[in-house]
DNA sequence: GTCTATACTGTGATAGAC
DNA sequence: GTCTATCACAGTATAGAC
């Protein structure tokens, strides 16, 4: 439901794993990944435990397979920021483009935030933060003082971090992305203006 | 073991409510929450599961009970900064006691950070984010434009988010608490700037 | 007040028939 | 490709020994 489908087959119907996906993400959001069992996600879509094990190894498995997509698209602003010359003006420009692919997975982030542990164990966590590195290497020199490598790595995390946890009343989503991408900026410019 | 004695009785051995808190912390950060039974603690302590159902009233109340003493350290600050003038003098010594307060219980942030769902679960995590929000208003003024709120949101969790996930290399704990507390202090320094 | 013995329900997971 | 049957083990609960 959430994940646009990736073979479409007969572009009519999403496939049983899609639906599998489609429902998961929904219950684990609601429930909690933990408390959510597999029989549940099973008799919502009307199929038994033992149907979820021919398409998922594992219950893990199932929450790993959420973040393919993220994946690819932050990999796509690195393969465009290994081209670019490594300068602020490149550098802001990173930013506003990982911005838009976070915009653009919030329910995956939030439950990656809510679930570190479980995506630790199946070594999902690893990969998403060897991309977050990688993002972090075209932020900032790898000869930069600590304070200045931890400032890029700051600008990454208040990112995501602030659409998450900044406890919000009034103010609308697209009010909190603006200001959280304008510390972000202002903390690599306060690394190029040093 | 982590845990200092709260009510030392005779002075000598810790409580077996304390020797259950010092195992369950130990192996929760070696296994993680969800793949620690009751079972492994209680056989690594001796005793059977049923006892640890005396002491405490489920799973969850066990990771729970390590927050009491973190939470109160953070009530001390405030009720600090709730005597002083709201100035910026104020707000740095405010973080550099918050700093100090996370380095006395890096373990049971960094419990915290990995298990969010389930202290959630508990309603703790409530709790811990109660006392943020306590900090925070004492950080900025409720009225400032939503940039300088958040950027003293941030100037918050930058402070032990770094010391959990900045990605180290050769750096000593203390580099990264410096770094983080110069960060942090940056933070409200540039809305008081402005 | 502190613990052991024992049992219960529901979980993730597997093997093998259809 | 899907289901039935079954598994070991989880967290939880209670009765009763010391």
């Amino acid at each position: 439901m959430t994940e646009a489908p990736r073979e479409a087959r007969e572009q009519n119907q999403p496939s049983t794993r899609e639906r599998i996906q489609g429902t998961a993400i929904a219950l684990f959001s609601e429930h909690g990944y933990e408390h959510t069992s597999l029989r549940e996600i099973a008799e919502h879509l009307g199929v038994t435990k033992a149907a979820l094990y021919y398409h998922f190894k594992t219950k893990e498995d199932i929450a790993a397979s959420f973040f393919e997509s993220y994946a690819n698209d932050l990999d796509g602003i690195c393969d465009w920021g290994d081209t670019q010359p490594r300068e602020l003006a490149t550098r802001t420009e990173l930013l506003r483009r990982y911005a838009e692919v976070i915009r653009a997975h919030v329910p995956v982030l939030r439950f990656m935030q809510n679930n570190q542990a479980a995506l630790t164990r199946l070594d999902r966590m690893s990969v998403f933060r060897l991309r977050q590195r990688r993002l972090h290497a075209l932020l900032v020199e790898s000869d930069a003082p600590l304070i200045h490598r931890m400032r890029a790595w700051d600008a990454i995390t208040t990112l995501y971090s602030n659409w998450i946890t900044y406890p919000r009343v009034d103010e609308s989503e697209d009010e909190i992305r603006e200001a959280s991408l304008q510390i972000s900026i202002g903390m690599i410019e306060a690394n190029a203006a040093a």
